[in-house]
DNA sequence: AAAGCTATA
DNA sequence: GCACGTATAGCTTTC
């Protein structure tokens, strides 16, 4: 039997090790995972390593053990275990049954105590043993065919106790650690040794006495007056200490080494945890499949064409899609759902069938749908616009909580409790291996999400209605799907010459401004590596690197602005930066998203991504195109008219952010100043700065838009002394200012913080939700950034309720008033439209009208707009 | 895949 | 004494 092998855990101290090891994450409810997620590493590593044949992993039973009855203080004055780990012990307790791991604990005796008993029984039964834990004492357990493995920083680094170890680390015998222990103590249990004899005195003393007890017979013997002094008057204590850190080898266990065979995992368990806990590279690192084993049987018809017959009033619709770009994405077919019966239509058979168009187009037929938006756009690709949504899943779970992050159907469903669905990665592979597999499979796939839908409708309604947000989801995200459909549909005409134009002009600059570079580095050099550069400025030519990264100096432009007079090469990398940003980003990037067909970019608005509300845009990025500085606002020249002589048409709220803070502290000064039409940042400057309207200097005026920026944000006097490039001291002294000036806004940030404590969460106008977890966390930086985000998603996730309305009032404007104008792009406070030059006085009138009465606050909004030949050309 | 940087509101 | 402004997308380099 010399081929068994035993794995002994210390389950209190690995997991106290991984909670203290990792940072304190949480999943997107709100539980804390670091010291799960560092035990399962733990585990893993270990496991894969040693290939146990038996296994056991042991806790401490409560707090009193028998060596309370010896010594009342044991372990006395120990932090209370804090609650972040405390919530975490039940999830590693049920890893441990999912991995097929025994585990024990025993009243009155600790951890220690099992494992050694344990591992006694198991040397005697001739196996090798190897015992895990973060606490040295264990190594006394170490012996020919023991080895006790120590974790160190970190929660897979480990030091390996065999008696060798120990001899040649404190030239002891792994028994006399535990005499060791007697005389130096041991500050974490508690336990007093000898006053004034340390690690050093006790492996002297040792060394030469061999014991404890022949240390007291031969005390005599001991050289220096202190010394003898003190173990004498502390002879008790001594053996008291010896006798506490002595691990018991024979608790009176109820468990038998026979009992601990190890014969794997029942991965089903151990995937379903780590789900729950959501950790997601251990999810993507396992090859194991569980759907094919979670998932039960379904029927479904795979049909050739569309009869009228299999259309009923209500249904759930899926358009499945081989990728997520669906404006480009081969359509794989189509899958319906009637509560009873599943059907698949392949390819677009669907939409060659005007049965099947017309259907869709019937707002009365009644559609349950995964992604309305996607369906929408895809629709009018094939001349269709569809009617009739009365369910979006990915918008819907999104509002019930934005932080899900999943956006495939199977992981949705599986949020709510609903396993039948397979993920698309499992059924078209990933990455290099995607691959389209037979169509009876995607049928199968896309038949169990149209059930899906179905099942789910009620579940996710009923979710919403309880937390009052039916209203959010069913008039504001759903109807605005739709139009966000049909404006990617649309897309925006980008003149393609302009681009190119622009992008060899570019590429000549940036030439040029290399050349120059490595003349003043003296050496050719990679630019764009902040590596290569770091060397070159802070080792070569010598500047003072002002701020550090992670990996090395920091050349962010911040950084480098304030080198500026230091050296000309400064300027010219910040300039080549720049360009190069313009370049690759906006000339390389816009021109390969332009589609051939129309001469259109068809950006993705992504609904359910943000945890505030707001959309983001990809596939380009609409909303970060350039307009600060003159050179990248050219960009914006390419933006044209889809007809020639049509007009580009924005319009933009002013300051509305601010005027949803003035709303919701309903601070009578900011109020004022709102409904008098002042300039805000002006205003704010004469009361920061107590000046007249006429002294407020363009300094002056800069600081207090910063200090505007820095309230709505969640201010800190570090990011404020940060972007002003003042002092702390002087950015916490202006945001007194500022909060003795609003004196309402003061009482509204204490109160939405403590709201968020109370409640766990934070809501907008329209009561979109944002969970805070965090902000009871005992970390700093996790609760302060909870706190700031408890006052920035109100403020900004408003801000996103307004415009939305305001889109989908639009819209509706658009349809009433019989205009070709059409609503291309948003970019969070603005609106871009096309229009042709006779809908233009129309135009203005209506989208000023529409954009501030889309929500009444109790300050005015206000919109500014222009037109002219281009994007460029709207200011 | 992560880090560093830069673009927007 | 720590670390420290909100929300995003995308490019290049480096591991």
């Amino acid at each position: 039997m010399a081929s068994e092998k035993i794995l002994l855990l210390d389950g209190n101290s690995l997991a106290y090790r991984a909670f203290f090891a990792l940072p304190l994450l949480t999943n997107e409810h709100g539980i804390h995972t670091n010291a799960v997620y560092g035990f399962t590493m733990m585990l893993q590593k270990i496991m894969e390593e040693e290939k146990p044949t038996h296994m056991l992993v042991a806790f401490d039973a409560g707090k009193t053990t028998f060596r309370h009855s010896t010594f009342e203080e044991y372990k006395g004055g120990r932090q209370k275990t804090p609650p972040e780990l405390s919530e975490q012990f039940p999830y590693i307790r049920k890893l441990i049954d999912a991995y097929g791991i025994k585990r024990y604990e025993l009243e009155m005796y600790e951890a220690d105590d099992i494992i050694g008993t344990l591992s006694k029984q198991a040397y005697e039964k001739g196996q090798q043993v190897v015992i895990v834990s973060g606490d040295k004492d264990l190594t006394q357990l170490s012996t020919d065919k023991t080895t006790v493995y120590i974790t160190r920083k970190g929660i897979t680094d480990i030091e390996k106790y065999t008696p060798a170890h120990i001899e040649e680390k404190y030239g002891l015998t792994p028994l006399q650690i535990i005499d060791m222990k007697g005389l130096m103590g041991d500050a974490s249990d508690n336990i007093p040794g000898v006053p004034g004899v340390g690690e050093k005195t006790a492996i002297k003393l040792l060394k030469e006495h061999g014991s404890v007890e022949n240390l007291y017979q031969a005390l005599d013997t001991v050289s220096g007056v202190k010394l003898k002094e003190k173990l004498t008057a502390n002879e008790e204590q001594a053996k008291m200490s010896k006798s506490l850190a002595t691990i018991e080898v024979n608790a009176p266990i109820e468990v038998a080494i026979e009992d601990l065979t190890y014969s794997g995992p029942n991965m089903e368990d151990v995937v379903a945890i780590w789900k729950e806990l959501s950790f997601k590279t251990l999810l993507e690192k396992t090859e194991y499949v569980e759907e094919d084993q979670e998932t039960t049987e379904i029927q479904f018809t795979i049909l050739d064409e569309i009869d009228a017959s299999i259309l009923q009033d209500t249904m759930a619709l899926h358009l499945e899609m081989y990728d997520e770009q669906y404006h480009t994405s081969e359509l794989l077919g189509i899958s319906l759902f009637n509560g009873e019966e599943s059907y698949f239509v392949p390819g677009s058979i669907a939409f060659e069938s005007p049965v099947f168009c017309t259907w869709l187009e019937d707002a009365t037929k009644i559609k349950y749908l995964a992604d309305s938006k996607a369906t929408q756009a895809v629709s009018r690709k094939h001349k269709v616009s569809m009617h009739g949504v009365d369910f979006d899943l990915l918008l819907a779970a999104y509002i019930v909580n934005p932080s899900i992050s999943s956006d495939d159907v199977s992981s949705i469903a599986k949020e709510f409790g609903y396993y039948n669905v397979l993920t698309n990665d499992s059924v078209y592979g990933k990455g290099a291996k995607k691959s389209t597999p037979e169509l009876d499979k995607i049928a199968e796939h896309a038949s169990r999400k149209a059930q899906a839908l179905w099942n789910l409708k009620p579940t996710l309604e009923e979710k919403l209605k309880e937390n009052e947000q039916y209203s959010l989801y069913k008039e504001l995200e759903l109807p605005l799907a739709s139009i966000l459909g049909t404006m990617e549909s649309d897309g925006v005409k980008v003149d393609k010459q302009i681009l190119v134009e622009m992008g060899q002009d570019l590429e000549g600059k940036l030439q040029i401004i290399e050349k120059d570079i490595y003349v003043l580095a003296g050496e050719e050099f990679n630019i764009n590596s902040p590596k290569q550069l770091g060397v070159i400025l802070f080792e070569k030519i010598g500047l003072t690197p002002l701020k550090k990264t992670k990996t090395g100096y920091s050349t962010a432009a911040d950084v480098l602005e304030k080198l500026a007079s230091e050296h000309e090469i400064i300027e010219q990398i910040l300039h080549y930066r720049q360009l190069g940003k313009l370049n690759s980003t906006y000339i390389e990037g816009l021109l390969k998203e332009i589609h051939e067909d129309d001469g259109k970019i068809h950006t993705r608005y992504q609904q359910a991504l943000t945890s505030t509300g707001r959309l983001s845009s990809i596939n380009p990025n609409l909303q970060n195109i350039p307009v600060r500085l003159e050179e990248g606002r050219k960009i914006r020249k390419a933006f044209v008219p889809s007809n020639p002589d049509w007009v580009m048409f924005a319009a933009d709220y002013s300051q509305i952010e601010l005027r949803v803070l003035a709303h919701m502290s309903e601070d009578v000064n900011l109020v004022d100043a709102f409904n008098q039409d002042m300039d805000i940042h002006t205003k704010t400057a004469m009361d920061v700065f107590h000046v007249e309207k006429e002294d407020v200097t363009s300094d002056m005026r800069r600081a207090a838009k910063a200090v505007n920026f820095g309230i709505v944000y969640g201010i800190s006097d570090y990011g404020l002394s940060q972007n002003l490039n003042i002092t702390r001291k002087e950015a916490a002294t202006f945001i007194k200012q500022y909060l003795n000036s609003f004196p309402g806004v003061k009482v509204y940030m204490d109160e939405i913080v403590q709201e968020a404590k109370q409640r766990g969460f934070v809501t907008t106008i329209l009561n979109r939700r944002r969970y805070l977890p965090e902000i009871t966390s005992s970390n700093f930086n996790l609760r302060s950034f909870a706190e700031r985000t408890a006052m920035n998603t109100p403020i900004q996730g408003s801000a996103a309720d307004i415009i939305k309305k305001a889109m989908i009032d639009m819209a509706q404007r658009l349809i009433d008033e019989n205009m070709q104008s059409k609503m291309l792009l948003q970019v969070h406070d603005e609106l871009i439209f096309e229009a042709p030059r006779e809908e233009l006085a129309l135009l203005e009138k209506i989208v000023p009208e529409v954009m501030e009465a889309a929500i009444k606050l109790n300050v005015p909004l206000k919109v500014d707009y222009a037109f002219g030949s281009s994007w460029y050309d709207t200011k």
